[in-house]
DNA sequence: GACCGTTGTGACAACGTTGTCCAAACGCTG
DNA sequence: CAGCGTTTGGACAACGTTGTCACAACGGTC
């Protein structure tokens, strides 16, 4: 064989190309891409030695030379979450994944981890590659910087909380409302001073519980001691050191409102340390909140119905629907357990 | 303007190319590429216009373009694994993600959700996508379809399995004897009569942790009653059912020895409604196993650092590395909260 | 004024694929 | 055997980008 394509001491192995897999079956090159392509007008004694070459060569075709040609849709979404450890997020992006592998579309992931840098960078990376669609749980402040791409077709959608400076398809849990009832039951249950435990308030969710819990306790004619809130990252010794304050003195809180699920988890484990037992609501669910000495009463989220939302408004959109941005809440559901059932 | 690149009534908006910047800065496509990329030979007042031009139009370079041009790695990485959903992956996700994006890749995840066809569905897509490594739970019985891709310059490594029919890196937890510890931590605490249950032997840390199991109880001078032992997926009911076999009878075992995190949440649920106590121990670590009533005695895993392992070595296999394939073994924990020191 | 190097710029080909178009070879009819 | 359609095949351009090369304009030297 005089003239081989690859050259022996080359240290990157080049990859079969069509041109290639033609020369090798002794046949154009538009034939091969007929053949890959299942396209009609090929005899099938010429494709059989067409099949032989690509399964000779190890041929695969280069989906980014093909999306180039075409100038259509890459199949790629991309989903940017905040960590992809954390359970609910996980669940969510199960959600989405499913979602998009059912429209034929694969998958990219990144982490935020809540730096608003690192979520445009993900994000610009994302669209560089040409994702068709984009999955947000949006950190930064603004994100005007994604109008171009927006613009050039680039379906976006938000979810777990709002984007500010764009609009797009919203999927939000009913933080508010789910908080507000939350710290209703306790109140029902006869508490007056509540605890409320929550993460950064810049954060959009963490935000609107706030308030819900706020204006459960108006709706009750109870008054808030700010001694009793603490938002922050969910940090065992940040937590600690404010469970003491707020447990501590005549005024104590009797019971307790976590505002996610790490802090409901950093909080029992604050609490476990501790004697005597506190009325406890958290929210958003955890596995095994049932089985633990005081089962967890919590406010309960559905993050796969809201991947899956997510990605069906995010594939509609990329279908060319052109409807107005919608505003999706998907409702919580308080799950008594035990811990919030407690008598002050 | 007479000639504008964008028809008015087009309904796909057209992205614009360096060609549009070109053209709307009056200057030559090469000069545009030069900006972009911050090569020098440009005069800051051109330079000026060129950013001006680009901002005005959105324009963000197609990397699949300069990608196929260069002929170089895409950077972008594959992740296959079972289910993103369950910590143990969800963690080992994360895990990856962190050391993909400290080299500069971008990250495609897919879960096989144990299916051998979508395994090679979402590994052959990935790979048409040009991916430069991938990092593979494998549930496939052969991967030698793999091999033209390894062949090609695609990495592979394999994690938490490994991979038949291709010589890779490998990843994996000391299974085998992490199961015979803790099962021989049971036999020294009395226990003769151990109960088994774990995921379907087809999967290789099944197979390996029962064979822990069964070495532990060999090594002990005590026999293995058949009955002890319920392989299958991690279903409620199943094991309900396999539970009340064991435990029954003059014969009952005593303990039982559960092969990972899912089936030992569903037998602690499933003897939460029983009467008595049985001594266990569970193959992964799960949260909040410490905080249970009877806190859960676990082999603990690393998924975080098989993560970061099996990234690293796929990184310098992609940096071109050629040394042998490689299998590391990441040794578990035994970790003692109780569940496993209950009498018989 | 002919020669030089330097600086800024653009024309052109190429990456791997696909869509368009045309050509060769065939069997058929008149 | 001319004329026709059908089947099969290939040449060529284009997608958006970058690497190579060459050209134009400049100031300076002999």
């Amino acid at each position: 064989m005089p003239d081989r394509a690859e050259r022996p001491g080359s240290e990157i192995p080049a990859r079969p190309t069509m041109k290639d897999v033609a020369a090798a079956a002794g046949v154009g090159l538009k034939t091969v891409s007929r053949v890959v392509n299942g396209e009609p007008g090929v005899s099938e004694e010429t494709a059989d030695r067409v099949h032989a070459a690509i399964r000779e060569l190890g041929f695969r075709r280069n989906d980014g030379a093909r999306l180039l040609r075409q100038g259509s849709r890459t199949s790629c979404v991309g989903l940017i979450l905040e960590d992809l450890a954390d359970p609910f997020y996980a669940q969510l992006s199960r959600a989405v994944e499913e979602v998009a592998r059912s429209h034929g579309s694969l998958l990219f992931t990144g982490s935020s981890a809540e730096d608003p840098a690192r979520e445009r960078e993900l994000t610009l990376d994302f669209c560089a590659r040409r994702v068709d669609g984009l999955i947000v749980v949006p950190t930064a402040a603004d994100h005007g910087f994604l109008a171009p791409e927006l613009a050039a077709g680039t379906a976006v959608v938000s979810i777990d909380r709002p984007m500010n400076g764009l609009t797009v398809d919203t999927v939000l849990a009913a933080n508010r409302r789910g908080a507000a009832e939350a710290v209703g039951h306790l109140i029902r249950q006869g508490h007056r001073r509540i605890g409320y435990l929550g993460d950064d308030p810049e954060i959009f969710t963490a935000a609107e519980r706030l308030a819900g819990y706020r204006q459960a306790m108006a709706e009750a004619g109870h008054g808030v001691d700010e001694a009793w809130l603490a938002m922050g990252r969910p940090e065992p010794v940040g937590i600690h050191l404010a469970l003491d304050r707020m447990l501590s003195g005549p005024d104590a809180v009797t019971a307790l409102m976590c505002g996610n699920n790490r802090t409901t988890v950093a909080v029992l484990r604050s609490l476990a340390t501790c004697p005597g037992r506190t009325a406890l609501v958290g929210f958003d669910d955890f596995e095994l909140a049932d089985m633990l000495p005081v089962p967890v009463t919590v406010v309960a989220q559905d993050p796969m119905l809201m991947g899956r939302m997510a990605a069906e408004l995010l594939f509609r959109r990329m279908r060319g629907e052109r409807a107005q941005a919608q505003r999706l809440e998907i409702p919580t559901r308080l799950v008594l357990r035990g811990s919030g059932e407690l008598p002050c």
